[in-house]
DNA sequence: TTAACATGCAACCAGGAGGTTACACGTAAT
DNA sequence: ATTACGTGTAACCTCCTGGTTGCATGTTAA
């Protein structure tokens, strides 16, 4: 594995379980409290959606596992805190894909004009 | 609802179910092979994979349901083929969710400096 | 016209995802 | 010291997802 690839995970596979993060609309929604609203606890956030406190820990526990939000203990409260590195990550996936569209269009166009 | 906003969907909940589409392995090397493959039909792409043809086309009507591919009728095939509309939408979700968090970061750091 | 091929459709199954309720436990506030 | 609060854990439920197999149907090729 080159340096290169240890920044980000090279395959497109590797993608899948950031996607599937994702792709809640409730997970959704609290990235962006967290982007928005800074640093909230569970209980706060909880607040603003229609579904139990342990239900919006569980999403938690699936956008920490994915990268996507970060949490540290303060007393009795836990802090979550949103993560921007990998939807960096998630940013880059989007465009390999892309460009490797544009290289299938432009060998398309050569074939073509031959 | 404005035009701009009728070009793509506005809420960012409403990105959740093109995400869900992005986050299967599968479906994701389906998105490769019909980027750089070209056009193929749905045996000939079931080749590629692991699993059966039928959970390809389920797999398929996945990403047709998210916008993701487009298919046709010729003969007794139906050719599938890449959309790249839908996978600019998600570039721009992510873009949006990244520009909130600057904006957060910036009211943090006025906050700080006063 | 028959055989081969590509697809469509339906039934079925196992496991995981998203949700709930109930309760225990540590920490803060009065 | 007691009460209130925030969280963690566990059991449970329902529904969807990803997968399978079997068979029917339409289309091309020999």
């Amino acid at each position: 594995m080159s340096r290169a690839e240890a920044l980000s995970p090279t395959r497109l596979k590797d993608a899948a379980p950031l996607f599937a993060a994702l792709g809640d609309a409730t997970r959704l929604g609290l990235l962006v409290s967290l982007c928005s609203g800074g640093p909230l606890t569970v209980t706060r956030l909880s607040g603003q959606f229609d579904v139990s406190r342990q239900a919006i820990t569980k999403h938690l526990d699936v956008l920490a596992e994915a990268g996507l939000v970060k949490s540290s203990r303060r007393g009795r409260e836990r802090i979550w805190t949103f993560e921007p590195k990998r939807l960096e990550d998630a940013h880059q996936y989007l465009e390999r894909l892309s460009r490797e569209w544009d290289v299938a269009l432009g060998r398309l166009k050569a074939f073509v004009e031959t």
